[in-house]
DNA sequence: TCGAGATCGTACCGATCGGTTCGATCTCTG
DNA sequence: CAGAGATCGAACCGATCGGTACGATCTCGA
C-alpha cells in the first residue's frame, strides 16, 4: 500500500509515490500516449489527489522530468567515478554505462528529448536544455581533468557523442551505438591530449 | 491555385500539393500539435479530399516522412558532392550544410526523430530507422572513398556525430553544435586514415 | 452538351481528453 | 471522541479529436 489514506501521515510521501509510479509509465507510452485517467488508475491514486499535488498534467510532467534529469546525470557521474582518476577510463565508463542502458528492454531514448519533441511547451524545453547543460558540465569536467588542450571543446564534442549515441541506439542500432561512440570519444581524447 | 477543382486535371497533383503544404505545418507544430481540421483549413483542402488521398492521418504522416527523408538525404549527399573528391572537404561540407539548417528559424530538429518520439506507431518507427540507414549509407560511402581503415566503423561514428549534432542544435546550442561535430569528425577521419 | 469524377463546405458522430466537483471514507491529532 | 484533512471513486463538463456523410459545385472528356 504505497499511498495510504490518512491525513497527517505523509503529505509529501504521496507526491513522491505518484512521481515514482508515473515515471516509467509516461516514459514507456509517451507523455500524450496515456491519459490522466488511465495514469491514475495504474498508479492507484485518484485524479483529485494527483491534481492537488501537481496542479496540472504538465506540472506532473515537469516534476518528473526534472527529477529524472537529476537522477540520470548523477547515475552517469557515478559511473565515471568508478574509473578513479584515469581520464580514459572515465570516458569509457560513461559509454559503457550508456551501453547497459541501451540494452534495457524498456529503453526508449532520452526521456527529456522525447518530451521536448512531443510537448512544445516552453517549460519542457527549458528542462531539456538544463538537462543537456548538466551533461555538458559533467563531460567538460572529465575533459578538464584529462588535461585536454581545449576542455570546453572536448566537452561539447563528448556531449554530441553521448546524445548521438542515445538517438542512434533508440532508433537504429541499440547494440553498437555506445561502442562506436566510445571509440570515437577515446580517439578525440587522445587527439586533445596529445597536442599539449 | 495549387489545388484545382476539376476531375481529370490531376489526380496526382492534388496529392503532391497536400503533401507539400502539410509538411512544414506538421514539422513546426508536431504531428499531434495540429488537428486534421485545422491542417486542411491551412492547406486549403477539404477533409474529404485529404482522406481520399491518404486514407488516414497516419497515412499522410507516413507519406510526408518518407518524402522528407529522401529529400533531406539527397540534399546532404548533394552538399557532400560539391566538395569534389576531397574526403575531408566532403565531411566538412556535410556539417556546414547542417550548420545552415540549424540556423534556420524554422529548425526544430530531425522530423523523423521527432515523429518517432511522438507517434509510437510501428510504421513511423520503421521510417525513422530507414532514414538513419540512408544517412549511414551516405556517411559510410564517404568513409570508404576517404580510405578509412575501417570505413564501416567510421561511417557509424559519423552517424552518431550527425545525429548528436542535430539533437544538441535543436535543444541546446544551435550555433556551435555543427562546428564541434565537424571538428570531431575531421579528427576521427584523420585518425582513421593515418593508421593504414 | 452531358455525365463522370474530384472537390468543397459543413454538419455530424462517437470517443477521448484534461480538469472539476462531491459525498463517502479513512487516519491521524488534539 | 470529535474534527481536520487527505484520499477515493465516480459522475460530470466542455473541448477537441479523427473520421464520415452529403448535397452542391466545378472541370474535364466523350
Amino acid at each position: 500500500m504505497p499511498v495510504p489514506k490518512g491525513s497527517t501521515i505523509d503529505p509529501e510521501r504521496t507526491r513522491a509515490a505518484i512521481l515514482e509510479a508515473a515515471t516509467p509509465i509516461l516514459y514507456e507510452r509517451g507523455l500524450d500516449g496515456v491519459g490522466v485517467a488511465e495514469l491514475c488508475a495504474r498508479i492507484g491514486v485518484s485524479k483529485e489527489t494527483l491534481y492537488r499535488h501537481f496542479g496540472t498534467k504538465d506540472g506532473l510532467v515537469a516534476a518528473m522530468l526534472e527529477a529524472r534529469s537529476e537522477r540520470v546525470t548523477r547515475w552517469l557521474a557515478d559511473a565515471a567515478a568508478t574509473a578513479g582518476d584515469d581520464p580514459r577510463g572515465q570516458v569509457a565508463a560513461v559509454f559503457e554505462a550508456l551501453e547497459g542502458w541501451y540494452g534495457d528492454p524498456v529503453f526508449r531514448g532520452c526521456a527529456m528529448l522525447n518530451a521536448a519533441a512531443q510537448h512544445h511547451v516552453e517549460t519542457v524545453r527549458a528542462i531539456t536544455a538544463r538537462h543537456l547543460d548538466r551533461y555538458l558540465r559533467l563531460l567538460t569536467g572529465i575533459a578538464e581533468r584529462a588535461g585536454a588542450a581545449d576542455p570546453h571543446l572536448l566537452g561539447r564534442q563528448l556531449l554530441v557523442l553521448v546524445e548521438g549515441a542515445t538517438v542512434v541506439a533508440a532508433h537504429h542500432d541499440p547494440a553498437g551505438a555506445a561502442g562506436h561512440a566510445r571509440d570515437a570519444a577515446l580517439t578525440l581524447l587522445s587527439a586533445a591530449t596529445r597536442a599539449d
